[in-house]
DNA sequence: ATTGTTTACATAAGATTCTTATGTATATTA
DNA sequence: TAATATACATAAGAATCTTATGTAAACAAT
């Protein structure tokens, strides 16, 4: 997803929280949303986004709706009511994440 | 590492930033320590540990000598010269990849 | 006495998630 | 007309993890 091991594991927290944000998205728009917020810090490789799309589609947790646009196809991807329970679980444990990884990297100190 | 997919990639920045903090650990020590500053939320499994803790010894960020306590044996792990540089980018790095996170799921309303 | 738990190391098999490479196809810019 | 951007997809291989298993000593409990 970047040039750093550190995106492992949050790539479908990502596609989700966008989804949740935006309602629905097509793959490369996703892709390119992520670029504009990170400000290209980061970089959504296809071989890594569509079969995470397939993979939440296939759980339940997405649908997607065809769309023929300009004479190319979109497959616009969002949220089923599964995936908006999920989508809260998956917040929730990136904020327990960060506060962990936040502990380790700055303890308090003790006076 | 624990439940949850966010933590693969994290584990040689944790050991790194700790080896900072401490000067040495042993494997199990830092299993404890991890255990402890995130109040039992993350568990580093053995599984993890010790090949990553040999990966980043063979590649010359950490040193080893061993030291027998109450007749076991503990490795103690200590950051080479290279080690310590090492670790200031991947803390780098972990706060860049928190800040893109934090933007991607908090992102900034325009008023 | 011996069973279970804790301490302390280690590795192998399999799962998951990613990168890199490749493929198809249309639209737009140089 | 060649390159870039848009838009999808999959396969091979790499990296990192979990689970399971193994050795071995110390200590607590029954």
């Amino acid at each position: 997803m970047s040039n750093n091991q550190l995106y492992r594991g949050s790539l479908t927290t990502i596609i989700m929280r966008l989804l949740e944000q935006e309602g629905k998205m097509y793959g490369y728009e996703i892709t390119q949303k992520v670029k504009e917020i990170t400000s290209g810090g980061m970089d959504i490789k296809e071989g890594a986004l569509y079969p995470a799309l397939h993979k939440l589609q296939a759980e339940g947790h997405l649908k997607v709706e065809a769309e023929k646009v300009e004479n190319r196809i979109r497959k616009y991807y969002s949220l089923t009511p599964q995936g908006q329970k999920e989508t809260v679980n998956m917040l929730a444990e990136l904020k327990e994440y960060m506060e962990n990884m936040q502990a380790i990297i700055n303890p308090k100190l003790a006076y």
